[in-house]
DNA sequence: GAAGGACTATACAACGTTGCAGTACTTAAA
DNA sequence: TTTAAGTACTGCAACGTTGTATAGTCCTTC
């Protein structure tokens, strides 16, 4: 029904390779052809059928993003920056949830070409190392602080010295009980341990022992389980002054267990968090956080994927590793 | 590169459409022959190459979701659940984020070929009735509450009966100088309309007057809109005693602005959203708000977009309008 | 014992596009 | 004047899949 090469040949009076031809962009085409075929197209409504062109050069102009969830902002974010930077190069961008669940990413590792998928971004939480190695060529780029050395490009901060320059902004502050939450055991939770990593440095520095009783976990990384773990630190015989949450969405769960007790927030208690989401911007009090530079954590990402995709067949080099800045941001939760 | 059904047949020893047919559980295979396919294809790692499959039978299995803007939280919930249930239908969705812009919309609406969709489920902002028209028969569900009689099939609760939930809790709390924030001008904004209608309705129910100095306007639907409403009511001679938000964000922006200026809620100042949005459930003092049943709206969506799909070439019937239910959650920021 | 029906399997064409090879003509260099 | 190089365009095949048509086999059933 809709219109093909085959209708916008016979009204131009040309053959179907040329009208292929102008709409790629060939250069030996005669101006009163191009033309002549420009009109055609632009009468008839034509538009190239992509499952065709896909069939026949194997690209389908779409890559995929695999994120945890959608829900929280700093994911949502990522995902609406990745969409801009792949739009500029004229791709569309099929966004996977995979709820962190082991089952989903390897899911989505193993079965991409289902859905003819040209690359993958993709934020793991479940999966490690060589178990993201995917199993047809598809390129891929790892984003976030997972897995250093893995088989894939990755784009990430340097999470343990962020996380030791919002313990430090803590230490600066004169505040001496300095609590974590956020701490997760299992092995595959590379994020919670590269940020407890950076939080134990940063008290080294600043010459303050290290309490593990001051080290709260947290099942998952939302306002629920930072609320939780606010309020058994503040159970205990010798709560902290200050607290660095591993994410935002913990500390400002953590902001309301101290807000609904009374606590005054920085006085007795500072807190701070990370990813700088934009709810904190707007809590009471507002929330320090450490903001990583997302657009361009995006726009490396979609750079990187372009590369592996623009050599074609080439087996390419080695896995690359890319740092992104971030910065402190002090707001009223520390004292700003 | 990849096996095809050529590959699995040649190791099968059968023909090609024979595994073609074993792929699509056709019934009359003998077991026998099912079984050495099956081995086949399991042995050779086949998968569908989908898009042959598409070129052939016109479906793509991909539908697009079209919302405003995905770091909003109920757009983000009714993402993930549309995801859910397309995935029981095995679709795959495409997620597009319009910033509430005609141009972006409009674009969406005439460009969806070029992504090969087999249907849409968009939430408009900024088109009305006749330019929602999709230019090829492209099936389409309205989501959200625009356009009642519009040109495709629609899922909304009743926006005004809600907002008049929402204003009658204040009412029956015994407030009596009820404010309103998110009104807005532009014709297109039906949303805020129908809130505002709600809204006066519920006033006149309770026998209060209507006070357009209670009525603020907001630029968009975002805290830092409510934060300032907020802040313009207190400065008028004579503050309100309660708000209805025309949704979460901009209520939890406003009591922002109350808590940093000290003026307790729900005592002073009763406040009351729309959306039940998780961020709410968190707040201080936790959101009383209007709860619409999300994911009836997210199933209602799909299956009417699969009725339209199902019928393959039928023109079809008129649009559908239809309800869903929604629900007061009184929380601590009116009193509960 | 022939006609009909259900079952199993195959061949062929077509979906819309693009790469490759090739034709015909023009211009520039040897 | 011949040869080479460049320009403008065309036809054919193939990408991997499925719908339609077809043909053979084995039962039933009258």
């Amino acid at each position: 029904m809709p219109p093909g090469l085959k209708d916008v040949a016979a009204r131009a009076g040309v053959s179907i390779k040329t009208v292929s031809n102008v709409v790629n962009g060939y250069v030996h085409v005669a101006p009163t052809t191009r033309a002549r075929v420009q009109a055609a197209i632009e009468a008839l409504g034509y538009v190239p059928n992509i499952a065709a062109r896909q069939l026949r050069s194997g690209r389908s102009g779409v890559i995929a993003l695999a994120v945890p969830e959608l829900q929280s902002p700093y994911f949502a974010e990522i995902a609406g920056l990745i969409v801009q930077a792949a739009e500029r190069r004229s791709w569309t961008v099929l966004i996977d949830q995979t709820d962190g669940l082991a089952e989903r990413e390897r899911d989505l590792v193993e079965g991409l070409r289902r859905h003819a998928i040209d690359g993958l971004i993709f934020s793991p939480l479940a999966l490690a190392g060589e178990e993201l190695a995917l199993r047809d060529g598809t390129p891929m780029v790892l984003l976030g602080e997972r897995v250093w050395h893995g088989p894939a490009d990755h784009v990430a901060i340097d999470n343990t010295a962020a996380a030791a320059d919002a313990t430090g902004h803590l230490t600066a502050l004169g505040r001496r009980r300095i609590a974590a939450i956020g701490v997760q055991d299992k092995p595959s939770a590379v994020t919670a341990h590269q940020r407890l990593a950076g939080y134990r440095a940063a008290l080294a520095e600043a010459g303050l022992p290290i309490d593990t009783a001051l080290e709260m976990p947290a099942e998952g990384f939302h306002r629920a389980d930072g609320a939780a773990a606010m309020a058994r630190l503040l159970d205990t015989d010798s709560p902290p002054d200050a607290v660095f949450c591993f994410n935002d969405l913990l500390a400002l769960g953590a902001l309301r267990t101290l807000l609904s007790r009374g606590i005054p927030v920085p006085d007795d208690i500072a807190v701070i968090g990370f990813d700088d989401i934009e709810d904190g911007r707007f809590s009471t009090p507002t929330l320090s956080t450490i903001a990583p530079d997302a657009p361009r954590i995006a726009q490396l990402a979609v750079d990187l994927l372009a590369e592996r995709l623009g050599e074609g067949s080439t087996p390419s080099g080695a896995p690359r590793e890319l740092r992104v800045d971030h910065r402190l941001v002090a707001r009223e939760s520390t004292g700003a």
